[in-house]
DNA sequence: CGTTGCGTTGATCTCTATCAAAAAAGGTGG
DNA sequence: CCACCTTTTTTGATAGAGATCAACGCAACG
């Protein structure tokens, strides 16, 4: 991607959207892309937080892993999430890892550049705040699941957030393996399992190559 | 508290150690001085967030209920943190409740007095960033600890970090009650209690009037 | 086709919550 | 300072949710 590209791509981000084309060439001079395939890693858990990400196009998952190679899944991030864009402004540690679970590209965008960027443009700082807040949110959230919620709210709260409207249909289709999000629910594939064949076995859901219809929405909330 | 008063008491958060007096002024004019009592609610989950708030004195507990009442603590405020700064940038609606677990005294910010001197003091932008990005780290590791290290290991993790080198001796005096140490560790009175006699005889701590004593900081390490 | 990883199912085990009750620690008012 | 009441903390016994271990079907893939 050479740089006018890198400046279009940059265009088309939320968080720069109010950013001038000045403003965007000189975020553009530093950024850089990085493709990477399924499996590699991006950023590692302890490493240096030089930069923050912007992912274009794939998905990558961040991560820890317990001292006996438990993982637990913090986020599955999807076409235009910024990435790690917290690790920059106090310590300079990546407090998670970071691979990508398909093949992805992503912008990279150094840390200096980007604390330039907020102490001349504060409507960036506003938006990264309010970015910042949402994943503030979002993690209050997850510890409020692990510790006063069963597997099966887990289950039912993430296939309400993830469903679709098709036609008069509820689905829900997983875009990540069972596997990770079994990780990303604080448990082990063979509890998801479980939990899916118990909301099948009474009739809250119907599994497909489709993916997982919601049969009666309202009901189905109810389980929350 | 006049305000006077409250212009000296802001100048002394850090948050805002970098403002001029004028800038002081501002948010002075429509900052408020709160008083509560143990017991009385600061703010509860859902409602409005139209102000944050610096603790200037007292302790406060933040935390979540489930449907069945049970309550999990995110966090137990001390003198000079901000309270629910995170709650004011995106949604406009606090995430959690917030009582106050001894007689405290707040400064109460309003929302739009500190959007515009964020707009206006790119200085303070980066400190709401740094503090965003601390609370997001802290998140993360206790949803860490929730999925995938045991009682003990969070309570070791809770001594370590909350620990006092008292001469050659390393203290830790709960400030919060057992309780709400439960709590906050995500289990139940009875279960740390449990967790505290197992140390106990094992001969990594003692508990007296004092508070906890970890008997041999570098064997206790490796418990984690 | 063998191999490898994922998903499901079954059996078992372990940690932690729950229930119950006693013991200890604070107040409070006389 | 003491008797009384309330709340916290501890201890014991039990139950339950979920992890672990093991085995098997199944699809992807070289």
């Amino acid at each position: 991607m050479d740089n006018s590209n890198l400046h279009n791509a940059l265009q088309n981000v939320f968080l720069f959207s109010s950013l001038d084309d000045h403003s965007i060439n000189l975020i553009a001079n530093s950024a850089t892309r990085i493709d990477i395939n399924k499996g590699e890693l991006l950023f590692s858990d302890g490493e240096d937080a030089c930069a923050f990400f912007i992912l274009i196009n794939g998905m990558v998952k961040v991560y820890k892993l317990s001292n006996d190679g438990n993982e637990q899944i913090l986020h599955v991030h999807q076409s235009g999430d910024v990435i790690a864009e917290g690790a920059i402004f106090d310590k300079q540690k990546y407090p998670a890892n970071c691979i990508a679970i398909q093949q992805s590209s992503l912008i990279r965008i150094p840390k200096n550049t980007f604390v330039e960027m907020i102490m001349t443009n504060p409507s960036v700082a506003l938006k990264i705040m309010a970015s910042y807040s949402k994943r503030l949110r979002m993690f209050v959230s997850m510890i409020e699941d692990f510790t006063l919620k069963d597997i099966e709210q887990r289950l039912v709260k993430y296939l309400l957030k993830n469903r679709k409207k098709n036609g008069t249909a509820h689905f829900c289709d997983l875009r990540i393996s069972k596997k990770e999000l079994a990780s990303l629910l604080g448990t082990v594939p063979e509890t998801l399992s479980r939990a899916l064949t118990g909301l099948k076995n009474k009739g809250h859901i119907s599994e497909s190559d489709k993916g997982i219809e919601i049969n009666d929405l309202e009901k189905f909330r109810t389980l929350l």
